[in-house]
DNA sequence: TCATGTGAAGAGCTTCACAGCA
DNA sequence: TGCTGTGAAGCTCTTCACATGA
């Protein structure tokens, strides 16, 4: 796809956190802000928010700055969290329990609409008020609710299994949690978290300041 | 920092991916790889692979390949995997304890350290072999090895307290799940894997599809 | 006057095309 | 010959500088 009209994804990955930099200024009730007032506690700079936001329209008046509710109500649209947005957990360990616990207490804009597993000892339980149910049967919630994308949690020799369940239930978004990489499919978007691999490169960083450390120190 | 000898982040990303797909080849007894190999099942192009690698030397044979093993212990040493590797969890929530097991049992480049909370109905207890103590007994730990990165998976509302706490300790690497951006600091690497951020990112695709497939519903 | 909105310049990263070497 | 290693070109994204308009 040609870079026209197309809006980065970076922009993309950037908009939750202008939403809940938002969130907390209402909360303290304050009406109007500013492309600097957002740029503080957030990390970005003024100049790439206002660039962010106006990939999607003019929200702002110039000289005054932006509406706060104005603009998360602008933002819920955009990303298309202003209608129910249903999610379904697959794999109920630790990861799978922290992410639906997560959503359902911290994150009012998405609903778990259940949690998925094989394990019998764990089907038939609740996390907070969401059920467990049998991976078996993720074909008939996704045709009862509109479920818009899938948290994959389960173990890498899970995952391809679990992907197909997800795959042949109709949901095409998938947030996978398992370190594998899962097989291109058309109409099907994959978002894949490798917390393992990304801790590794984290440890990459950590080795340069350690190995600068010692420099300095062989230095005196 | 200018664009100088310095190795692009996306390429450090990468590399714990080659990694993984190095250690199944070598389980599998393939002793010699190509980059067109190595680019199946990791998603990345050979081009790429190749471009990565050469930033850090040539380790290939012309015409020939690479030779798995061989490659294998460069990655290692330039991750920094090649020595013990010590990290700590700073949070024992069902997500401190999903990356503390999956670390113990499926990482052997990593080893945990010790966990750490505040919570007196936790300290005291083990995840694996790990203890799980008062974060603060952190400081001590950290002094008496040396620990490369600290995970922090605490509350919002800890994180700041923990950030502190880990800093304070002498860490200087942090792998922060909390929803919560943390101070710049000199001297300190923050990377931040706000989950719940990026499944509002996945959203705004999913929104996407949604949408195109209306559209061409109600072509029909 | 002041903060937004935006073309243009620049930085970072990927892809291309092919030279180089076992 | 075949696959690595690499300058050059191209694409994406960020930063700059300023025109715009309440």
């Amino acid at each position: 796809m040609k870079y026209q009209n197309m809006t980065p994804q970076s922009t993309v990955r950037r908009l939750p956190l202008y939403l809940r930099k938002l969130d907390h200024l209402i909360e303290s009730g304050i009406q109007v802000t500013s492309s600097q007032e957002l740029s503080s506690r957030t990390g970005f700079t003024a100049e790439q928010i206002r660039k962010d936001l106006a990939y999607f329209g003019a929200f702002g008046t110039r000289g005054k700055g932006y509406n706060t509710k104005f603009l998360r109500e602008k933002i819920l649209k955009i990303i298309g969290l202003d209608e129910q947005t249903n999610i379904v957990v697959v794999g109920v360990g630790h990861l799978g329990i922290a992410i639906t616990r997560y959503n359902v207490t911290k994150n009012p804009y998405v609903n778990v609409a259940a949690a998925f597993d094989i394990d019998p000892a764990i089907v038939g339980k609740k996390i907070l008020d969401v059920e467990v149910l049998h991976i078996s049967r993720l074909k008939e919630t996704a045709k009862k609710q509109d479920i818009r994308a899938a948290v994959l949690t389960v173990p890498a020799e899970h995952a391809q299994a679990g992907f197909q369940s997800i795959v042949e239930s109709g949901i095409n978004v998938i947030y996978n949690f398992a370190p594998v990489k899962l097989p291109a499919m058309k109409g099907i978007y994959v978002h894949n978290a490798d917390l393992s691999a990304e801790l590794q490169s984290i440890i990459y960083y950590a080795t340069m300041l350690h190995k600068e450390k010692n420099k300095i120190l062989a230095k005196k």
